[in-house]
DNA sequence: CTAATAAACGTAAATATGACGTTTATTAAA
DNA sequence: TTTAATAAACGTCATATTTACGTTTATTAG
């Protein structure tokens, strides 16, 4: 029997990248509700997500939705994926958290993620308690928000092999190393820093500052630049099998 | 003003390739409505879809079209994005076509693709009027779905140069130039062709036959099949960094 | 002044790529 | 029966990239 009317939300994975800790962040909000006797019934977190509106694409939601969160606009973003299995909103805690009436329908989501630098974001002035998580050590997470983090995640392991949006991550002055660490925390793997170290200097658009590190107990490196303008004159696409 | 509810469908981009012709094609069928007065109102071609049931899952209501399109299950198939703009269907033809009733609400698409072998199907037996037609030369097509088909494409491009899903578009026993010339159908370029062969055959997972072409009129190319299990056991992913 | 440390540089072998030339097996035409 | 045409298949060489390491340098803390 076709149903022909679903909710419609967008979800956004909102990543970023804490050069100090090299820990792979995302952003989520608290859930939590208290009943009319004072009892905790869910304090988790969720990922920042909301209806999307009558004139609206879908793309403009999401960017609605992050501009809310964090107050900034012209983020990367992606969607990567919708979910929409019918059971995805039905676990007890989640039934108690919906608003019953308007979602006695299914929910889809489309999912988006975001990759932003940091230092852009001061997540204590919002209105949602945001915090950042490492991705390595989420906590308890509402609805189906598990899955869909680790499915961003997945999508961002592909992309940034292909394209160079781990740039997106770092601020504007990064080391060699900074790159790496960010490579190895995204993709879960270890990389050999020489070979690295060559192989993203010899990029033109990598370029060399006149300036180092400082505040560093230990030798400086030194700072460079990603020029998006220099990788898109070289004309990419690569058309490199790897298969 | 939240706009709470919408309707969800999934539509199809089906792949396929005919190694005579050397054309990568897409599967569409026939839009065809007349008015009382026997004049001709749409006569264009669209992707197959239908709106999701209420006790399935996105994937499994592409599945259904799928199969009700071509009888077969078990394709390769890929979610790739979601269509939602909030007149994506607002063209005079696409009013006169849709049910105006269960349609007065935004229409959210689930875009898949699949890769199938053209020799599995047979496109006559089926209700739809459905045709092959080449990804180069598409006939008029309704709705949004020649940009659709472009992301598609987009999307395929990405994909078969990262994981071996070219071969889901080729017969089983297949010969180095198909390959060739099945990538250079998808990604709209040329390559040396003694320097594909030699990279190719040097992959432990392309399996030479016992067998030869039968009935071409010159040389008859030797027979190779793709292991995918060889494939699975080399440890893929590569993590290539190729930006 | 020295130890510790991360940054930065260097090297040699193996592998892969790009740009070509040549030979082979087959059929259709002479 | 030979020959021309053609696509398949093989070969070569220079260059670029990758892999797997070893070494030197600049800095701070003690």
């Amino acid at each position: 029997m076709p149903n022909k009317i679903s909710n419609i939300s967008v979800d956004c994975v909102v990543f970023g990248y804490d050069t100090i800790t090299k820990s792979l962040n995302v952003l989520l909000i608290k859930r939590y509700l208290e009943s009319k006797e004072k009892e905790v019934l869910v304090d988790d977190y969720v990922l920042t997500g909301y209806h999307v509106y009558e004139d609206e694409t879908l793309d403009d939601s999401a960017t609605r939705v992050l501009k809310e969160l964090t107050g900034l606009t012209n983020q990367y973003k992606k969607q990567f994926k919708a979910f929409g299995d019918p059971d995805r909103l039905l676990s007890e805690k989640d039934l108690i958290w919906i608003d019953k009436e308007a979602f006695s329908l299914r929910t889809i989501t489309i999912a988006y993620y975001f990759l932003l630098k940091t230092e852009d974001v001061d997540v204590t002035r919002n209105k949602y308690q945001a915090k950042w998580f490492p991705l390595r050590s989420l906590p308890e997470l509402g609805f189906d928000h598990k899955k869909i983090i680790e499915e961003a995640h997945e999508d961002l392991k592909t992309k940034c092999l292909a394209e160079p949006i781990i740039f997106e991550l770092l601020p504007d002055k990064f080391t060699i190393n900074d790159v790496q660490d960010l490579y190895e925390s995204i993709l879960g793997i270890e990389i050999d820093n020489r070979n690295f170290r060559r192989k993203l200097i010899n990029k033109k658009y990598i370029i060399p500052l006149d300036e180092k590190q400082v505040g560093v107990s230990k030798k400086p490196a030194q700072l460079y630049m990603f020029s998006k303008d220099i990788y898109k004159k070289m004309y990419h696409k690569n058309y490199l099998i790897s298969i």
